[in-house]
DNA sequence: CGCTATCTGATAGCGCCACTATCTATGATG
DNA sequence: CATCATAGATAGTGGCGCTATCAGATAGCG
C-alpha cells in the first residue's frame, strides 16, 4: 500500500485526509487502517469501481441514511451492468421479473437495480439461446431466499449502527464473491461426477 | 454493433473472419451473428475481458477438450481476483476452504482458482473484521451445491457437444450474474422487513 | 545551527483496456 | 464510369486506477 495510493484515495474521498500534527505532518490512526483495509476488500474482492467505493462508503457514513437503503447503495454500485441496449427482449425478461417477484411476494419495487440487471440477465440468456434457463429460476430463488435470510441473520448480530451498515455492504458485495466461488467448486464436483473421468 | 467493433473481435480471435467472397467483400451467417451474441452476453453481463473471453472460446471450440475442463476454464475466466497479497491470512483462510471441501466431500483439488479465490474472499472479510462470516459459510454451501445440482441437469439437457459447451459457459458466468440478482432482490425483501417501515 | 531526508499537497503522466478514427486499395453498385 | 462501401492495417482515444515528479516545509541528526 503506497503513500501515493493512499494520497490518491483521500483525494478521491475514499478515505478522510489524516489529523495535521504541523503543515508537513499527517498522523492517521486505526479507523484510517480499517477503512483502507474496506477499500481494499470492496476493490479487489468486490470487484467495485473507485466511484461505487465512494458512494458506498458516503452511504456508510450519511448517519441519517436509513439502513436498508444503504444495502440499496451497496447493491446498485456492484451492479452497473444496463448496457445492453433494449432493443432486444428486455421488455419481456421485465415482465418475467415482475411475475417472480409478485409470486415470491418479495417487497421490491419494480426497476430496482437489481431487478433491472435480472432483467438483463435473463434477455442476454434468451438472446444467446438459452431462454429455457428461465425454468430453473424458480430454483435460483430458492437458493437466493435461503442465502439472504442467513445474511440478515448474521447482520443483525451487531448493535451499533456503523458496524452493522459495513456488515451489510461487506455482506453484500463480498458475500457475492463467497459463493460465486462456492457454486464453481460445485459446478467442479458436479461436473466432475457426471462427465469426469476420475471415478 | 459497429462494424469496427466486430473487426476488433476478429483481430482478437473471438470471432472467425468472414468469408471472402472477393477481396473486399466478406460474408457473415448466423454462425457469426450467435457468436457476437455470446461476446456480448459475456462481455456486458458476464464482466469477462476481452483476453478471457478468447480463452473460453477457445475451449470451446477446441474439441478435443474434455467437457468438463472446458468448465474450468470459464470459471477460471470470471475470477481473476488473487490481487491481495500474502502478507495477511490467507494461509489460514486456504486451511479453512480445505478442511471445508473435504467436510463436503467435494471433488476438487485443492488450489484450484475457484478455492483460491473463495480463500482471498475470506481472508478479505478476516480482514475486515468480519471473520464470523464463516459461521454461514455452511448455509452458503448448502445453496452453492442447491445450485450447482440443477445447473447441470439444465446442462444435461443438451445432445450436441456444442451447445452443451456453451450452456455450461453461459450457465456459469450468467448465471453468477442472475443468483446476484436474485439474491440482492431477496436481500431488499428482507431487508425491509426487519428494519423497513413500510408495513 | 545547518543539512539532509522525509512528508504534504498539487499537477501531470503512465499503462492497460475496450474500442474507434483514419488511411489505402479494391471492387460493388447505380 | 463515377461514386461509394468494404476489407485490412495502423494509429489514436477515453476512462480508470494508480504513479512519478515537483515545490515547499519541517523533523531529526550531528
Amino acid at each position: 500500500m503506497s503513500v501515493p495510493t493512499i494520497k490518491f484515495y483521500v483525494r478521491e474521498g475514499l478515505l478522510p485526509p489524516g489529523e495535521l500534527t504541523s503543515p508537513n505532518q499527517a498522523s492517521y490512526g486505526e479507523t484510517h487502517v480499517q477503512r483502507l483495509r474496506l477499500i481494499r476488500a470492496l476493490l479487489d474482492v468486490g470487484g467495485l469501481s473507485v466511484a461505487g467505493i465512494r458512494g458506498v462508503i458516503e452511504a456508510i457514513d450519511d448517519p441519517r441514511r436509513p439502513l436498508h437503503t444503504v444495502l440499496g447503495e451497496a447493491a446498485d454500485q456492484v451492479v452497473p451492468r444496463y448496457e445492453r441496449g433494449d432493443g432486444s427482449g428486455i421488455a419481456e425478461a421485465r415482465k418475467r421479473v415482475a411475475e417472480l417477484i409478485e409470486a415470491r411476494g418479495w417487497r421490491t419495487y419494480e426497476g430496482s437495480p437489481a431487478a433491472e440487471s435480472l432483467a438483463t440477465a435473463l434477455a442476454a440468456l434468451e438472446e444467446v439461446g438459452h431462454g429455457r434457463f428461465a425454468e430453473i429460476l424458480d430454483a435460483y430463488a430458492d437458493a437466493a431466499e435461503r442465502v439472504a435470510r442467513v445474511d440478515l441473520e448474521y447482520v443483525a448480530h451487531q448493535v451499533a449502527r456503523e458496524e452493522l451498515v459495513e456488515s451489510v455492504v461487506v455482506g453484500t458485495v463480498i458475500g457475492d464473491a463467497v459463493f460465486a466461488a462456492l457454486r464453481r467448486l460445485a459446478h467442479v464436483d458436479a461436473s466432475d461426477r457426471v462427465f469426469g473421468e476420475t471415478p
